[in-house]
DNA sequence: ACCTGAACACCGTTCAAGT
DNA sequence: ACCTGAACACCGTTCAAGT
């Protein structure tokens, strides 16, 4: 008579990220997500190769969560640099809800951690389209990486506290995604 | 007969950038650093409260060495805009000969383990320099953290390998510093 | 004064044994 | 088939004991 499942690949993904977004990248480990799904550690091995496994499982969540945002985003603006503004706001907010879990995405992690190129497609594909919009097809990819490097750099160094020689973090904000619009745009 | 001292705060300091460096974050332990230095892991509790204060102790020694860095490059360049390409390439170049360093620098650590502002200063300070003498006095904050944040995201998106869509990243890079600096440069 | 051994709590991981 | 207990290696940390 077999042992009833516990844990499906559902459960263990929720659990994962619901353990991230409570205790932070130190506190993700196999005994914690194990308590949170009412099992012991040596069993989270029937599913993940080992701890590393268990950190792209959330940070691909993560990367396909943001993804969807944007696409989503995307969807709701006609003009690019409408579109670009909104995507770098949605960004920013979720950085904001979601700090342990933005900080997994370029963070300095493992090889074997870090999400898969197939995971962040979507959110690429967002950024680069608007970016087309924005830039024209001849320099839509690093219009598109010119973006996203501010945009990520901006919200990761927010999340650091990095910003702190006063002034108004939310002027230096508009200052520089008015820059990089304007700037980025073909001309007409 | 009082013990002869092993450690000092140089010697500390000295063995824990080269454990750093050399095994990366999660190998910068207690253990690692005490036998690097010929000692055992409990003797480091008389200079350090905790592991935090060591990963702080290597994070602030980058950070200061970034900001001499910066200064030293800044002092060569007399123009506006060469000042600011000339700091970004050495952050860039920075990153890549001191992976495991830069990502100690702006990513999710625990509070106790950030640099704190006195070593970060140095950089600001550099940037802030000629982000004034590209953009006015006016706008001289927010310029250098557009500057800051796409050098920062940019170089630590290329560290984490995020950059899969093909092309070529030196291609964006120069796309993207030549916009800022264009972008920024104050009307004459 | 400074360092060490011993100890404890906790984590990752393996594996034989349970049901 | 899936889960567990026991075990091992390793890490952070404390503290009494060595010199």
């Amino acid at each position: 008579m077999p042992a009833p499942a516990k844990v499906s690949p559902d459960s263990l993904r929720a659990a994962a990220r619901r353990v991230l977004e409570r205790d932070g990248q130190q506190g993700l480990t196999m005994q914690a997500v194990a308590t949170e799904l009412g099992v012991r550690a040596p069993s989270l091995y029937k599913h993940l190769r080992d701890r590393d496994a268990l950190v792209r499982l959330v940070a691909e969540d993560i990367a396909v969560e943001i993804g969807e945002l944007m696409a989503r985003v995307l969807a709701d603006e006609a003009d690019a640099a409408d579109a670009v503004r909104a995507i770098a706001a949605s960004a920013r907010r979720y950085a904001r809800e979601h700090p342990h879990g933005y900080g997994l995405i370029f963070g300095p992690l493992p090889e074997a951690a870090r999400a898969r190129g197939s995971a962040m497609e979507r959110s690429s594909a967002a950024i680069l389209e608007a970016a087309r919009r924005l830039s024209g097809e001849a320099r839509a990819l690093e219009s598109a990486r010119t973006i996203t490097a501010w945009m990520h750099g901006f919200t990761s160094m927010e999340l650091a506290g990095a910003f702190r020689l006063g002034g108004s973090v939310d002027d230096a904000w508009s200052y520089g995604l008015d820059h990089l619009v304007h700037g980025l745009a073909a001309p007409a």
